[in-house]
DNA sequence: GGTTTGTATCGATGTTCTTCGATGCAACAT
DNA sequence: ATGTTGCATCGAAGAACATCGATACAAACC
């Protein structure tokens, strides 16, 4: 599922060769995930936390949203492998994959060494 | 519309600090417009064109849809701001705008120097 | 002018998604 | 054991989305 052979083999990518189905597929359950305002805001306040690892008994009050809204979109999240989480007591902890969003990042970057053909950015010199 | 001040004033971007509603609701826009497989494929096919533009025609028969639907999917991915395009003569070319997925990259790319909390991986420095 | 070809837009339809209240399960407290 | 609290799962309802055929528009060609 988008960690041995799938979406990368190694880091080419979406920008410089054209993507085949099944990595398409793999690929977009991701940015899929990233799609929904609440889910962005979940995923920076849990990747931006100091200790790594944030409760969710402190997500859920920062959202006018039901708990079991928050649930969901925490849930879409860890199946994208974007986060992942462990019950400690009577609390449930998320943290970042930092690995996905490596990824993503490489995924979306453009190879320093690319032509950038005229035409891309100046659209047309006529 | 994420240009000027709305997604990252300068870089930060999802990993650093919480996103605030607003910019959640812009990014997400973008990512929504990556969500789906046909449109990775499509934006992959222009991107990765050596004259750095694509026409349609050469687009739409790259798959089993019906060319509205191509049409649609080109659409969303112009609103979104990953690419543009433009008539000359009977044909439409459409081409990457790199500065939005330089945009995504730095706003997935966690900063170099981020202590990345032990607690993340190893729980404490033991 | 009329015809043909390439692309976009318009409605309609079936599917997927977001959200909720209700409920279930796990862990702690008494 | 019983009650309480934190979180996940389960349907259901409404909104959003992907897709299509039909159609409109633009440019070329005869």
């Amino acid at each position: 599922m988008l960690g041995q052979d799938g979406v990368d083999g190694c880091c080419p990518g979406l920008l410089t060769a054209p993507l085949d189905e099944a990595q398409s597929v793999e690929l977009a359950k991701v940015f899929k995930a990233l799609g929904d305002p609440i889910r962005l805001r979940l995923l920076s306040m849990i990747a931006s936390r100091a200790g790594g690892e944030v409760c969710v008994c402190d997500l859920t009050p920062a959202f006018d949203l039901s708990q079991p809204t928050i649930s969901h979109h925490l849930k879409l999240l860890r199946q994208a492998g974007l986060i992942d989480c462990e019950r400690r007591g009577t609390w449930v902890y998320y943290w970042l994959l930092p690995e996905m969003t490596d990824r993503l990042a490489g995924i979306l970057t453009r190879p320093a060494g690319q032509p950038l053909p005229e035409s891309a950015g100046t659209a047309g010199d006529a």
